[in-house]
Order: structure tokens, then sequence, then C-alpha cells
DNA sequence: AGCATTCTAGTACGATCGTCCTAATTTAAC
DNA sequence: GTTAAATTAGGACGATCGTACTAGAATGCT
């Protein structure tokens, strides 16, 4: 791997971490110093703007959760096991999604305010988690519609919990919220 | 009501709105001056930081809920009207929370990412909605237990499509998985 | 009326924002 | 080893941020 690359990995996988955690508008550039320890100079010659890590940071989250995805389903034949892989994946990582909600919602709710095309690029990282849950409905014999159904509710209610976990910073609660989506990820057709 | 009064509420009011729709980083003080029509002098004469505004922002927010709650309480006895009426409400303000997402929700998600005091603010305001539909189903007949189960369902839920609404700027689809929630409100207990 | 208080306007300030630019250094190619 | 390209460092820039401050206008009280 060529030197720049690195550089620019970690640029990107730091201001992931730092646009999450405070916000796009709210981490400056100098965050982004402090926390790469590059200099100033450095990372505006890999990027030219702040924009342009932010489109960088949202196709490492596509690349990241693409892998995870991919993964269950290569080890997984039963789609049950799967969605409460989903499920367990939001309790394992419970603290940081208390703190700071989740990553994706938070950020659309952010950059859908905006004026700027940023507003748009949060989609498809929900597209990818929404089709996914809706192809194990599927897999589990649901029908299209209902898969759908069955995986808009399962992830708006992910997403709700974490809004409403994030305002209380309250653990058990959202565990406890959580675990009630298994009774959806555990149902078969009628 | 004092000349002071007047100006005072204008700049709540206004700062409000602006919250909302860019956010509370995101919004400067010339965009209050803007919006207002005030001057900058005038507003720091009445609220000395741009915390002090936000706080009085989430005083007037509790009151406007408080006020359209306990209208509700008032005017319809049957709880299952008041829950459809909280509904209906969500189905009125469509175009509003898809376009900047629930104004409680998304100000948490920014404010909470803050390090300051500021991410404590929402809490209440949550809580007053929490409680007012935990009361709706006690009503309804519900044990104490699953009224909070069912008033969380139905809350969190609001939120999670607010977020998927807001991210995929898709009407129909929030009408529809709103309208979802009446399942909810139309239960009684078994 | 006169005076004190309340309110409004507008400027000034230091700090920080994101970006631009140049110079120095490292790396790669031959 | 020389040259060109890629990379890094850091200061300069204009713009804007939130707040402080002073001066003046409007209002209320006796």
């Amino acid at each position: 791997m060529k030197q720049g690359e690195q550089t620019r990995k970690k640029i990107v996988k730091s201001s992931n971490d730092l646009f999450y955690q405070h916000g796009y508008h709210h981490t400056a550039f100098s965050d982004i110093v402090k926390a790469t320890g590059l200099s100033k100079g450095n990372i505006t010659y890999h990027f030219k703007s702040k924009e342009d890590i932010l489109t960088a940071v949202f196709e490492l989250r596509k690349k990241r959760i693409q892998k995870v995805l991919t993964a269950w389903d290569r080890d997984y034949t039963d789609a049950t096991v799967r969605l409460n892989n989903f499920i367990n994946s939001l309790i394992i990582g419970k603290k940081k999604l208390i703190k700071f909600g989740c990553p994706n919602g938070s950020m659309a709710y952010e950059l859908g305010k905006s004026t700027s095309a940023t507003g748009e690029l949060s989609k498809p990282v929900f597209e990818l988690i929404r089709q996914w849950l809706t192809a194990q409905f599927v897999a589990l014999g649901f029908s299209t519609e209902q898969s759908q159904n069955n995986a808009i509710e399962l992830y708006t209610r992910a997403q709700g919990i974490s809004v409403l976990a994030q305002a209380y910073r309250d653990e058990s609660f959202f565990e406890h919220q959580i675990n009630q989506l298994r009774n959806l990820a555990n149902t078969t057709p009628a």
C-alpha cells in the first residue's frame, strides 16, 4: 500500500469517529488534525474539502456494513439466526449507541437539515440494511410485502429506541427494548 | 404585556424554528437577527448567550406540548380517541416531519453529542409525551407495566419512522407507517 | 416636565472556522 | 545519483462565529 493511501484511510477512519461522536458540523478541521496527528496541510492534500471527507466516510460505512452483512449471509443459513445476529450487534454496541445514538440515524438527522446535497448521503446506508432485513424475512417465507413491512418495523423501532435511549442515557431501557425486537425476528409466516 | 416581553417571545419563537430547521449549532446569531428583524444588541440584551435562548426554546416547547395534551384530555373522554388524536397530529405535521424530522428527536440527537449540559434539555419533553401516552393506556385498562410498554413502543416507532422518513423524504412511507401505529392505539387489554 | 429605567442599535473584539498557498521533505523511477 | 512526483508541514487568508460594549431612543414613574 502506498504511503498516501495509509494517510487517507487514517483521515477517514478518524473523521468517521469524530463525525459520529460530535456531529459533522461540530467537528472542526483542527479536531481531525488532533485526532490523526497529521498536519493540516497533509489533510487538505488528500481531501480538498471537509465535504469530501464526509463522502469518504460514508463510503467507509457502506463498505463496513456490507462486509458484516455478507459475512452473516455466508456463516448462517437460518434467517432467524441472522436476524438475531443483527439484534445482537445492537446489544453489543449499546454503550456507544446510548452515548451517541445510531451513527447513521443521527448523521441523517443532522445532514438532512443541511441545504447541500449531503442530505442524500445517508440514504444508501439505510437502504443497505433495509434490503438485507427484507431479504431475511423473505427467506423466512414471508411475502414480499409482508417482508418489507417487517423489515421496516424492525428497523424503525431500532432507530426510535436509539433516539430515546440516547436522550435518557439508559442502558437497561435500551437493552430491554431491543430484546423486544426478537419477537419480530422469531416469527414465521402464518 | 411589556415591550421587552414581546421581543423576548419573538426571539424564542424564531429561534425555535431555526433550531428545528437548521439545527442548534448550525444556527448563527446572525440568522436569528435576520429572522426576527431585531438588532444583534437587542437579542443579547434579552439573552446573554445562545445557550440561554436554547433553554428558553425548550421551555416554549414544553409549554406548547403541555397545552395540546391537556386540551385533548379535556375535550375527549375516550383514551382511544386521544391516542388517535396524537397519531393524527403526526399525519397533520408530516410535511415538516419529513423535511426536518421530529423536533425533539433531532434536537436530542444533536445536543446529546455536545459535551455541555444542553444534552439534558430534551429529556423533560420526551417525558411529557411518554407519560401522557402511558396514562392513556392506563385509562384503557392496561396494567401499569403494559401501559408503559405500549407507550414506549408507540413513541419509539414514531421516532424511528421520523428518522427514516426524513432520510428517504417519502411522504407516503411516513403516512403509511404512522397509520400502522393505530393498531396499537386501538387495542384493549386481553 | 424631568429623571430613571428599560429597551434597542450597531460596532468592536478575539477566537475559530475551512481553505489556499508555498516550501520542505520523502519516495519512486531511471 | 539525479530528477520528477508524491507527500507532508505549517503559516496566511478572508469569513464568520458568539459575546462585550457603548451610545442613543423609547418608555414609565412621580
